[in-house]
Order: structure tokens, then C-alpha cells, then sequence
DNA sequence: GAAGTTCTGTTGTCCGGACAAAGGATTGAC
DNA sequence: GTCAATCCTTTGTCCGGACAACAGAACTTC
């Protein structure tokens, strides 16, 4: 007589009334990550589990082991999923949260439930300085569009944005830039952002830093550059940043490459 | 009589010599990708440079064309190539250096050709404040194993580097925390990082701080805390470091998940 | 000459199958 | 009981093919 009994093992995608759609435009794997992604967010899937094998599950589901490898590999991307030859596929042990994207901070601030509000300072014209044609890849003293913005929520400065960006590459209206933030303007124009260059650092704020954004003098100042370019690999945008430290930190989560 | 002429589009892939070697355990797409990065690194592959079309490719290799796809896409998810459906894949245009890894600060300071140096001061076991716990994922109270290390590059201090650990999971002595830096000791004892997420701001040094690191009173400091989870989803590591904002800042690159 | 239409080339998605490699569990020998 | 060898399960890699979707060029029509 085996002395087995403990099989609880039971695949527990099988209650979790998985199945696509067909007639769908969107693809079969991204339907299948998605209903999976779900299923983890709201807590189907518990962390630790472990998926049922790809076969089993290409067959339940009426689909082909690549395209099931593909929904599942895209969540192994993401974080979510751990694969484990011999094993299988496990869900992570959670604390995953959304792993460092390239948000603005009017995005950022949007999400953490903070009315973001944008005052726009300077919006103008000016030839490019040494270090802004660098970043932007045109020749110093080229015309390059600067604009100078204080952030706030809940009507308290939290930064002061400074950006310049190639000339004519967008009609930046200061309405428009009241009403939302730089990134969410360049998709809008169909500009796809492909990287960013960053630099984080921190210094004393200048007289006029912490009067602008109401600080003591000589406060600690959170900084960043970043230099955005798209998918051509043009430089879109070259910005530096001013954050008060007393109200605001950079959060991020970040994957080791395998 | 067609008006053409105009066919400059030669392959450029064709004067590459690529090809695999079949006998080797190196997958066959890792070695094709390792070989159009190493192009692209070393200029053989201009940025703008269309890549010949995938199926042509995988006849000249004698591959198939999902070896060949599985191979551009991971140059794709690198950021160095960018497809475009009914154009083809081109090299994009230069200025990606490295996408955000989980690196420590012995490694960057290293790989910038700085001579890390590191003073243990503390090498302890202490129970778990709340926060501490709460981070690790283990009862307060429990004893967690405390490192506390000066950083230095060319015998200047850089950075205060405190970290918990569960206790049991390394055994840290003094002797090799001052010869290498944290992560490489876990990666040794075979533990595999998976993510990690991390908080960085900024503010004023303590009395304590500014002697310790050498900066005056209230000079600006950057911090960054940072819990370290394997692929397990245990808790691995949690740091709260505090850096020399006159000498350090937080250079990255990251790239936009499409 | 300008606008719409068709055609062509390329990547995107999907299928079904096959074998290799690794991890864990079981079995066997000592 | 302990250790090594074996088997089984699962993911990793690779193949060959098919059709769809999209971008751009060429062509036709007005």
C-alpha cells in the first residue's frame, strides 16, 4: 500500500474560470496574462503557489504551449511569476508592486490620490546653453524651448520643474500645461518614449529655491536630471528638478536581470 | 524599364560573420544575441541600421526564425534594438548605456575605477524594532542580524551603510563585509536576488552624521532605503544608507515597458 | 498634379511537435 | 540509517509552417 495520500496539489487554475476570447483582436497570450495578472492582484492566486504545468494548461484552455509560455513569461518579466525547471511556475512572494516606469511626477502624484496642480513660471524661447545642447544633441546657441513650472498638491509646492525640450517638436500651450503633465502631452502628440537618462542627488536650497518652494533656507533639496529620448533616439526632453526633501521621496521597485 | 537603382539597403548583417556553433551548451539565440550586441557595441552596427529582415536571417544562420526572434527580442527588452511591424528592426539610436541594476555601491564605486574600501564598526545581532521586522517579514523582537559600515573611496568616506539581516542567513564576518560588498557575499551562498524596492530622498546630516562622513553640520544628505527580496519572496536584506550628496548622486538608465 | 487604391515587404501571432536539461522524489545498495 | 543511482516531472530550447496586421512604396484614377 502506497503511503502517499498527500496529493493536495491541485492545479488552482483550474477554478479560476480562465478561457479567452477568439474572436478578440487582442492576442491570445495577452488576453491569458492579463486574466493571470488578475487573478494574483486581487488575491485568486496566492503567493507561493504553484501554476499547473504549461501542457496541461495549453490543453485546458484549447491553446498551443508557445502561446501559453508567452502570457506566462510576459508576468515573468513583470515580477510576478518565477519559473523553475523541474519544478514549475510559482507566483512570487509578493511585495511586488509596479517595477520603476518612466512617470512623470503629475502621474505619480495623480495615483497617490493627490490633486496635482501645475503653475507654470516661464514658457519661452532661449538659445541653448553648453550643457542643455549636450543633452539635447543640438548645437549650443540653438534656439531649444524652456519651461519653468512649480508643482503643488494640496496647494503646497512640492517642486519646481524646469524643462527644456527641442524647438518645435510640440506646441506647448500654457493652458495645456496647466491641465496635465509634459509626458502625458508627448504621447498625446504620438512621441513613444523609449529611455531616460537619470541622475538623483541632493543639495541645500539657494535663497531663491526655498522662498519659491516655502522652505528654510539651506534646506535639503532632493534633485534630478533626466534626459527622455524616444524611439528614434532623439533627446525629447532634458529636465532638471527640484523636490523638497521634507515632502517628497523617489519609490521604486526594481528586478534583477536574470 | 524600372526607374530604381536606388538599393543601398544591403544587409548589414551579412558582413558580420555571425554564425553558432552547435556543439556548445550556449543556447543558440543567447549566442546570436551576445554576437549583435557585441556589433553593436564595438560599432560594427551603427545606430539607424536596419537589421535584415528575420527570416532571411535565419536561413543564412541555418536557424529557425523563433531562435532568431527569441534572439532580437531580448536586444529589444535590453533597449538596444526597437522593432517596428512592416519596417523591420533597427539598432536604435545609441545612448543607452545600462538599464537599472541592482547593484551596490562597492560595484559602482568599482566599476567607476574607484578603490572601495569599507570599515566594519558594527558587526552585531539585535532584536527587530518594529520597523525593522515589519520590513523582513519576522516578529519584533526576533534577533535580526545588524552590519553598520563606513564606505570609502580614495580614503574619503562616501556613504553610512546600515543593514539587517535575518539572522542565520549568512555568516558575516568582519573580515570578508571589508573585502568585498554585501551583495556579492549572498550571491556567493547562492542566494538569488530577485527585486527589490527602494526609497530615496533626501535631508540634513545629525551631528553624528556630518562627523561621521566629514561633512559639516546639517550638510544635505541623500538616503536610501532599500529591502532586498530572492526569488523565494523572503526578505533578504533591508539598508538604510545615507550618502555624501557633495559626492555622490544615483546615475540610472531606464527604459519604457511598452 | 493630387488623391485614393493596390501591392509588397516585414514583423506579430499562433500552432504542433520534439528532444534536452534540471530538480525532486523514489529506489536501491551498503 | 546513509548515501548514491535512477526515474519522473517540469521547464528550456528548437524546429517548420501558416496567416494576420501594419507601414510604406508603387500604381492608378480623376
Amino acid at each position: 500500500m502506497p503511503k502517499s495520500v498527500a496529493k493536495p496539489a491541485v492545479d488552482p487554475t483550474v477554478s479560476l474560470q480562465l478561457g479567452v476570447d477568439r474572436s478578440s483582436p487582442v492576442p491570445l497570450y495577452f488576453q491569458l496574462s492579463q486574466q493571470l495578472e488578475a487573478a494574483i492582484e486581487r488575491g485568486a492566486l496566492t503567493p507561493g503557489t504553484l501554476l499547473g504545468n504549461e501542457i496541461e494548461l495549453a490543453g485546458r484552455l484549447g491553446l498551443s504551449r508557445p502561446t501559453v509560455r508567452q502570457a506566462i513569461q510576459s508576468l515573468v518579466d513583470k515580477g510576478l511569476l518565477v519559473r523553475r525547471r523541474g519544478v514549475g511556475t510559482q507566483v512570487v512572494h509578493s511585495q511586488v508592486k509596479r517595477p520603476l516606469e518612466l512617470s512623470s511626477l503629475y502621474d505619480d502624484l495623480e495615483a497617490a490620490g493627490q490633486r496635482p496642480e501645475t503653475r507654470v513660471l516661464r514658457n519661452t524661447v532661449e538659445p541653448a546653453s553648453a550643457e542643455v545642447a549636450a543633452a539635447l544633441g543640438v548645437a549650443e546657441g540653438d534656439e531649444v524651448h524652456l519651461v519653468e513650472r512649480l508643482r503643488l498638491a494640496h496647494g503646497e509646492p512640492m517642486a519646481y520643474l524646469r524643462n527644456r525640450l527641442p524647438s518645435g517638436l510640440l506646441d506647448l500651450e500654457t493652458p495645456r500645461l496647466e491641465a496635465t503633465g509634459l509626458y502625458r502631452l508627448m504621447r498625446a502628440a504620438s512621441i513613444t518614449l523609449h529611455s531616460a537618462r537619470q541622475s538623483v542627488g541632493a543639495r541645500a536650497a539657494t535663497a531663491d529655491e526655498s522662498e519659491r518652494l516655502g522652505e528654510p533656507a539651506g534646506a535639503p533639496l532632493l534633485t534630478m536630471q533626466r534626459t527622455t529620448f524616444d524611439d528614434t533616439g532623439r533627446a525629447v526632453e532634458f529636465g532638471s528638478h527640484i523636490y523638497r526633501a521634507s515632502r517628497y521621496s523617489f519609490e521604486f521597485q526594481l528586478l534583477v536581470r536574470p
